[in-house]
DNA sequence: TCGAATTCCGACCGAATCTGTCGGGATTAC
DNA sequence: GTAATCCCGACAGATTCGGTCGGAATTCGA
């Protein structure tokens, strides 16, 4: 039970992209060097970011990746979801796609066992959807010599549009 | 991110033993049967689930498996740690051995990001912690008149029906 | 116009894990 | 003694993980 590097990676990916939010595009590599990752594992990483709208890249000299909008408007769980796909403890406990995962629950104890996914699916879910890539985000103002980690402001009702 | 089969098999094999807890040993030639899984598979999961204490084998003729206390008493967290290791969305936030785990966490934005997987972490140990396997086992009241049934006290069975 | 920087993208690849299978030994009831 | 059953280690194919590699396309600055 554990997310692979890849969430791990690319949340990283995201944190560092938040600290340098409206600077700019930045570069694979100048990110690859500070957290100390292979960049072209990250080249991969970056894209699915990329396509779930979370990142925008910008191409030739002087190009790389900027967030799409401030930390604060970006779920973790709309990170997650597109860095390790649907979050779905169990095949038949996704949070997408309902489609025709229903022959797969026919037999005694299977479907009793769903709930047991379910329940878990929607503690992650939840967890996921209160937090923002800005908790994650040292304050940028304040001098690093401040407490470890403050939970800023939290995204209320989480009004994201693009979540799917 | 998601649980392997072992963790789904070995939950079923749990909800089938519950269902069948109180009668003696049940044989995980029958338990296979029943959920239509590879009975030598279910072996190697089962052996998890007896070195964990969950189960008591009885060896020999007429030998089997039985629950080692009744459904009430065994938390979920319980059997899905025996069957799937430690609850740990990453190596950073493993909720068992916190032996010499700092080394892993000297970079920039890797503690930042360890505190999204603690509270993943425990949204997923929270939520097995308040469901034991008796909140899985289907009512055993219908039971076929020929089994000898030994109505045994039902722990106030976890009130939790809202939810979800 | 040229070249450097950078994203974009598909192919490949070794290692680990997953999901079992197989064969036999040990133990017990009858 | 025999059948049923647990016990246990070895093996193995398929898939996923965790990347690497090479080059094409795009853009900026000189």
């Amino acid at each position: 039970m554990s997310f692979s590097t890849k969430g791990e990676y690319g949340v990283r990916l995201m944190v560092q992209l938040g600290r340098r939010y409206g600077s700019g595009p930045s570069s694979l590599a100048e990110i690859a060097t500070d957290e100390d990752l292979p960049r072209p594992y990250l080249e991969q990483l970056v894209m699915s970011l990329r396509d779930a709208g979370l990142v925008i890249s910008t191409r030739g000299s002087h190009g790389g990746y900027e967030l799409s909008r401030s930390p604060e408007e970006i779920p973790m769980i709309a990170v997650l979801r597109a860095l390790e796909g649907p979050i779905a403890p169990m095949i038949c406990a996704s949070d997408e796609s309902e489609l025709a995962h229903e022959p797969t629950c026919d037999r005694t104890a299977r479907c009793t066992v769903n709930f047991l996914w379910i329940r878990i699916r929607d503690a992650i879910s939840t967890t996921l959807e209160g937090m923002s890539l800005a908790d994650l985000v040292p304050e940028r103002l304040a001098a690093p010599a401040s407490e470890p980690i403050i939970i800023k402001r939290r995204v209320e009702a989480v009004p994201d549009p693009a979540l799917v």
